[in-house]
DNA sequence: GTCTATAATAGGATAGAC
DNA sequence: GTCTATCCTATTATAGAC
C-alpha cells in the first residue's frame, strides 16, 4: 500500500514538469521514489529497452538527481529487482509461521501477494530472462528462489503432517520430494497466465489442489 | 545435427578472421548461417545485449551482407526466435504419433531433444523475459506454448487410457485436467535447472512419475 | 542536493565501390 | 551479393551552475 500511494505521487509529479517538492506526508526517500519510478518503467518496457531518459521522466527527478543514488543503470536495475523479489519474500513470511496451507492454497496466497505489494509478476519473467545472461540478475532470481522453497517448506510441513497423518520425519520426506513440482506450479501459474489467452486460474489451481492436495 | 555442423563452420570462419567461403558441402542457406550466429550471440549475451557488430562477427559475414538478408536487429532476433521453437515442436511431432508415454517420459524426451537440436534451453527463457514486454515475441511464446501444449496432449492421451484403464472420454476429461500441470512440470524444470545448482533431474523426474504418473 | 547542458560513445542502419 | 566506410541517432554518464 506504500508502494501505490508513493508511485502516484510519482506520476504527478511527473505530470506537472518535474517539481520535486515531497511534502511531509510522503516520509518515502528519494530513494525509494526512484526505485518505483524505474520499476514503472523496466514493467512497461523491460529493463534493456527502458533508458535513463525515460527514468528520469517517470521519477520526475533530472540526471543528476538520479545518478546521485545510483552509479549506473545496472546498479538501478539490480536496486530494483533486489526490492521487488525482498518484497515477496518479506511478505510470504509475513503469513503466520504455524498455518498450515494446502499446495493449492498456498499457490493463491503467494500469487495474490504479488498483486497486492503492486510489483506485477511480469517483473519476475524478465528477471529470470535477464538471469540467463547476467550474472547478478541471476544470483538474485537464484537467491528468492531458493528463498521461496524455505517459504514453501516452511507453509507445508505442517499442512502435510496434519492433513496426511504423517510424523515430522515423514513429513518432511513427502514435502521435500513434492517441493520441487510445487515450485514448477508456481513458475507455471506466471508464465500460462501471461501467454495463454485462455488460461484459467480456478481451473489450475483445482489441478494442483486435486494433484497434490 | 545439421545446426550443430553448420555452426561448427561458422564459428571456424569467425576464428579465420572471416572468410566467407562456402564450400559446396554447406548447403545450407547464407541465412541459416546468419541465424546460426545470432543464435550463439544471444545465447551467449541475450537478445538486446547483443549487439549487430557481435553478430557481424559471428557470423563472419559483414554489415551490409546480415542486412540484405535481415532488414533489422529486430527482424533478426524475432526470425531467430521463430526457427527455436519450431525446431522444438517438430521435434516432439517426429516422435510416432500413438507412442504412449509417462509424463516423466516425456518430458525427458523434449528436454532432452533440445540439447540435441543444439538449441540451450537458456534461449526459451529469455524468450518469456521478452514475451513480457514486447508483442513479436509474446506472440511467439505463445505460439510455441499452444503447440507444446497439443503435442504433450496427443502423447499423454493414448498412455492415460492404456495405462489408467479409461475410456477415451475419460482420458480426454483427465489428461485435460493435468494438463496445465503437465506443462508447468516442463517449465519449471528449465527455470530450476538454471537457477538452482542443487538441481537433480532424476530426482525431479522422479517426482511428476509418482504425481501425474 | 538538484538542475541544465553537454560530453563521449555505442550501436543500428545505409551508401557506394567492387 | 558482399565488403568497407560512414552517417547519425539514441543513450549513458558527467560537469558545473545554482
Amino acid at each position: 500500500m506504500l508502494v501505490l500511494y508513493t508511485r502516484d505521487s510519482v506520476e504527478t509529479q511527473a505530470e506537472e514538469a518535474a517539481v520535486p517538492k515531497v511534502s511531509a506526508a510522503h516520509k518515502a526517500s528519494r530513494r525509494d521514489q526512484i526505485l518505483d519510478g524505474a520499476l514503472a518503467c523496466f514493467i512497461e518496457r523491460g529493463f534493456q529497452r527502458t533508458s535513463m531518459a525515460d527514468v528520469f521522466e517517470a521519477t520526475g527527478l533530472s540526471a543528476g538527481a538520479v545518478y546521485s543514488y545510483f552509479g549506473s543503470k545496472q546498479e538501478l536495475a539490480i536496486a530494483v529487482a533486489k526490492r521487488a523479489m525482498s518484497g515477496q519474500l518479506e511478505h510470504l513470511a509475513a503469513s503466520p509461521p504455524d498455518t498450515p496451507m494446502s499446495p493449492s492454497m498456498l499457490l493463491r496466497t503467494v500469487v495474490g501477494g504479488f498483486e497486492r505489494i503492486g510489483v506485477p509478476t511480469s517483473i519476475i519473467v524478465q528477471l529470470w530472462g535477464e538471469a540467463a545472461v547476467d550474472p547478478e540478475f541471476h544470483a538474485i532470481a537464484a537467491d528468492a528462489l531458493v528463498g521461496f522453497r524455505a517459504g514453501f517448506r516452511a507453509v507445508l510441513l505442517p499442512w502435510a503432517a496434519a492433513t496426511r497423518g504423517l510424523t515430522d520425519t515423514e513429513a518432511e520426506a513427502w514435502v521435500d520430494a513434492v517441493l520441487p513440482i510445487m515450485i514448477a506450479c508456481g513458475q507455471g501459474f506466471l508464465l500460462q497466465s501471461h501467454l495463454l489467452p485462455d488460461f484459467d486460474a480456478e481451473q489450475y489451481l483445482a489441478a494442483v489442489e486435486r494433484l497434490l492436495g
